[in-house]
RNA sequence: GGCCUAGUGGCUCAGUUGGUUAGAGCGCCGCCCUGUCACGGCGGAGGUCGUCGGUUCGAGUCCGAUCUGGGUCGCCA
């Protein structure tokens, strides 16, 4: 029997009664974490957010009533307690922020009875994430998963303080948008009223903000909800959150530098961490070249080194046959792994296999100095000597080689290295390396549409002093555009846009786009710019990421109140789920039938 | 869509080369206990091993399919 709360008022959350409220009487209110019952007297681990209060029930001092209560209390009930703060007659618990106090109980109210939870709740349980996910609520109710929500709350707020102090102001942009055709897969919204229209979900609310750069407000910022139709990975969620901004009148420095502050301020006041400025920055050639990815963790070494020069004209096939392709020989020095066991490298192997590649040379250097490769056979010892030498190959050291496509060996190498990294225990969990990445090629190649893609969009500005190759090489033309890069996961990116009508006609000209294409599905955008824009850049944050990161997450799904799992499908609400036959009617969409 | 991985009482797991009534800890229920806080003591309930099919005298244990979760590749301008 649940009891109302009427003329109860509570006066403190659990841990804000401390020593000094010693002899006040006082209401708190919360779930039952346990319940000890010692015979004559009971025990009751009060949890609320912010932790957890001892109250003691003795008969004598709270009645038979509210000790009778006490005794039914169970786990996850939810109770209220008035009562006297005391010093514990017993020993403290050193384990609890109120460990030397208790509540001793004068009166009490069950407010709600729990069943059973499926799952120990408040506690590291173990249990597996579906069930937890199931019971989304519940799982909220462990402080490390409110704790993680807490800090989300806290880096939003000191972004929108430090925007806001900067100038920005925050403009909401509509979530009912239409749909674009580059890029990720949007998410549709049939149209009621326009039978076979569809709206889409914004994947960010980069066409809106440009245009409010047009509008004049010069400064804008927002955290915004954004999605994208795509498979979902442990630090993607069908729908996550950006927090998004852009400049008018202003050029990269500017935008890196407001970043920088803001990332300073951000981390200091959140989790009281101290970030040194600048920030370090790598130009996006270098980061491939050194780290193979174009978010590089720059928490450990082992960087990629180029042996194309030094194996030239070897004897092994493999090597020059990518090398006449046009691609290039790189490899990993693994410091003292020679000994490495035969099926930890096959493994290795079919890593670089599963992205790509067609296999991975081997060499290690034994320590009596001789050689165990899968590739010694085909070379002479000369040019094993220089190999090793190039890529700086002690006694002891395991040497992995990739030749392929730049792209491929990028790639796999710069996979490889975070694998090694992280199982040869080289990744210092405590650092917080901020990177600047920037100069990222304005295009990238695509095989399966056989034409340039835009990298970021198509309305980034190219390099000035790139631009005179966009007719005869558009793949070297390098962009304005920079991602902000932490501990090897993407934070954040963006780039200055093209604010000139000539500049952008020919990026169409070169992402394929016919003139009357283009104005078609940009039109709103492109008309606005005829009418004066000014020159402008932005910056986006995944905020899920930011939180995570901060947090030392493993998921974007913990810090996220309900997420989604990897099919994008919520556990606890089931979505998403079928509608009646008279909803689609009045949306005029018909189910295609499909096969089992 | 591909690959890897897991699926045994409410939770976390064990389960040997396939062999009689499938185990443990926690939780749960009952009784006892006035200083516990991973409370303690005694007693008890609860699973047919994700599902379907196959091999076998016999399957949690082998095979096939399938479902569900997680990771990953493709994908994510």
């Amino acid at each position: 029997m649940a009891e109302s709360m009427q003329g109860l008022h509570r006066t403190h959350r659990c841990t804000e009664l401390t020593g000094a409220n010693v002899g006040e009487t006082v209401t708190v209110m919360g779930w039952v974490q346990k319940q000890r019952n010692k015979g004559g007297v009971i025990f009751v681990d009060l949890r609320d957010r912010s932790g957890i209060l001892q109250i003691i029930f003795e008969e004598d001092e709270c009645g038979t009533e509210a000790f009778e209560k006490a005794t039914k209390m169970r786990s996850e009930f939810v109770v209220a307690v008035t009562g006297k703060v005391t010093k514990r007659a017993g020993s403290a618990n050193e384990n609890l922020a109120t460990g030397d106090i208790e509540v001793r109980a004068e009166s009490c109210r069950i407010l709600s009875e729990s069943e059973t939870p499926p799952f120990p709740v408040g506690v590291e349980s173990g249990t597996k994430e579906d069930i937890r996910l199931k019971y989304r609520y519940l799982d909220l109710r462990n402080p490390e998963l409110q704790q993680k929500l807490i800090l989300r709350s806290k880096i939003a707020t000191s972004m929108r303080n430090y925007m806001a102090k900067e100038g920005f102001i925050e403009i909401e942009t509509p979530t009912l948008c239409i749909s674009t055709p580059e890029g990720a897969r949007d998410y549709l919204v049939p149209s009621r009223v326009h039978p076979g229209n569809f709206y889409a979900l914004p994947q960010s609310p980069q066409l809106y903000k440009q245009l409010l750069m047009c509008s004049g407000f010069d400064r804008y910022f927002q955290i915004a909800r954004c999605y994208r139709d795509e498979d979902l990975r442990a630090d993607r969620q069908p729908e996550f959150t950006q927090a998004d901004m852009e400049f008018s009148f202003v050029d990269v420095e500017d935008v890196l530098d407001v970043n920088e502050k803001l990332i300073q301020t951000v981390c200091k006041e959140t989790v009281g961490m101290d970030v040194k400025l600048p920030l370090p920055r790598m130009k996006w050639i270098d980061a491939m070249n050194r780290y193979g990815s174009d978010k590089p963790d720059t928490r450990f070494g082992m960087e990629l080194t180029d042996v194309s020069e030094v194996v030239k004209g070897c004897g092994f096939g493999v090597f020059t046959s990518a090398l006449e392709n046009g691609g290039s020989v790189r490899g990993l020095c693994v410091k003292g792994e020679a000994g490495m066991p035969r099926k930890k490298i096959d493994a290795l192997v079919d890593m670089a296999k599963g992205s790509g590649a067609k296999g991975l040379a081997y060499l290690a250097v034994q320590e009596d100095g001789t050689f165990k490769s899968s590739f010694a056979k085909f070379m002479t010892e000369e040019e094993l000597q220089a190999l090793v030498a190039a890529m700086g190959g002690k006694k002891g050291d395991l040497l992995l080689f990739a030749a392929d496509k730049n792209a491929i060996v990028w790639k796999v190498l710069g996979q490889l290295r975070l694998e090694l990294g992280a199982q040869l225990g080289l990744i210092d969990e405590n650092k917080f390396n901020f990177l600047w990445v920037v100069e990222f090629p304005l295009f990238e190649w695509s095989d399966e549409e056989n034409r340039f893609m835009a990298m970021h969009h198509p309305f980034t500005m190219p390099m000035e002093e790139d631009w005179h190759m966009i007719d005869t090489d558009p793949g070297a033309v390098r962009a304005k555009a920079y991602d902000i890069v932490l501990n090897g996961v993407e934070l954040g990116g963006g780039s200055v846009r093209i604010h000139q009508d000539d500049i952008q006609e020919k990026m169409f000209e070169a992402l394929g786009f016919t003139k009357e294409r283009a104005w078609e599905q940009f039109n709103f955008l492109l008309t606005a710019f005829k009418y004066g824009v000014p020159p402008h850049a932005g910056l986006a944050y995944g905020l899920d990421r930011f939180v995570m990161l901060l947090s030392k997450a493993d998921s974007i799904r913990e810090v996220i109140a309900f997420p989604k799992n990897k099919d994008a499908t919520c556990l606890m609400t089931s979505a998403p789920g079928t509608v009646d036959q008279k909803q689609l009617d009045e949306l005029s969409i018909a189910i295609a039938k499909t096969e089992e």
